[in-house]
DNA sequence: CGTATTTGACCTGCGC
DNA sequence: GCGCAGGTCAAATACG
């Protein structure tokens, strides 16, 4: 079944929870509980999920190697910031970090797997800008021997397209619901091909395509997030 | 045979 | 205006 916890803060303009993913998902996940990010309409409005199959390992430099040998984390970019959310094995405690250009961590706070969807992040509002207007976009990099992360919907590749200083291709994908604008990118990072780079741009208009029996569960949470 | 993917051509935005 | 790079289209091809 499709779970979920969500909070709203009416403080904050973003917010930070849980959900559990559907048991019988392609991923080979049963009944985990992941990290989603969403913020509301007086930002960006996105949403991702996140499963830990999917969250790479930190890098194993000796520096970090004791510390973070058993953490799981992942990234989101979203402009020029860096959203962290990083998951310590040991004590199952995730944490969440603001990081800037130089890496250097703006703010922290960490939460208990057990307290869902319980901690909100204050996004700074975009700034107004001569461009023109473009669907929401984020994106996020995995480490991942496959190219096309499972995210629950059904998606059509259109393009694909050898990018400069790369020689990994980059793949275009459009959701194939109908009346659904939705498009993805995916491509590797020239520095680390085992890096997977998705860019989701747009909003769906409907539920998860292998959910159908959650759809109003999954609905509602679409419409409070999007 | 219907649907999905591949791939070269075309379009568009941007910097010079 | 020109050239380049990224993004999209659509005909051809592959696949179940």
């Amino acid at each position: 079944m499709f779970s979920q916890s969500l909070f709203e803060d009416q403080d904050m303009s973003s917010q930070l929870g849980f959900f559990s993913f559907p048991p019988n998902n392609n991923m080979g996940i049963s009944s985990t509980t992941l990290p989603f990010i969403g913020y509301n309409q007086n930002t960006l409005k996105t949403l991702t999920m996140i499963p830990p199959s999917f969250v790479p390992s930190l890098d194993h430099s000796p520096n970090n190697e004791s510390r973070h040998k058993e953490d799981l984390t992942t990234s989101i970019f979203r402009g020029p910031h860096l959203i962290s959310l990083r998951k310590s094995t040991a004590n199952n405690t995730w944490a969440w970090g603001e990081v800037n250009e130089n890496s250097n961590i703006i703010k922290r706070r960490e939460f208990d797997h057990d307290h869902l969807g319980v901690s909100s992040i204050k996004m700074k509002k975009i700034k107004s800008s001569r461009r023109k207007v473009r669907d929401p976009r984020f994106c996020f990099k995995t480490m991942s021997d496959v190219d096309v992360l499972d995210d629950g919907y059904k998606w059509r590749k259109y393009g694909q397209k050898d990018v400069k200083n790369t020689q990994h291709p980059r793949s275009y994908y459009r959701c194939t619901q109908d009346n659904c604008r939705v498009k993805k990118r995916v491509e590797r990072l020239a520095e680390d091909p085992r890096m997977v780079i998705t860019t989701y741009e747009g909003r769906h208009v409907h539920s998860p395509s292998h959910d159908e029996e959650d759809s109003q569960a999954s609905s509602q949470l679409n419409n409070l997030l999007w």
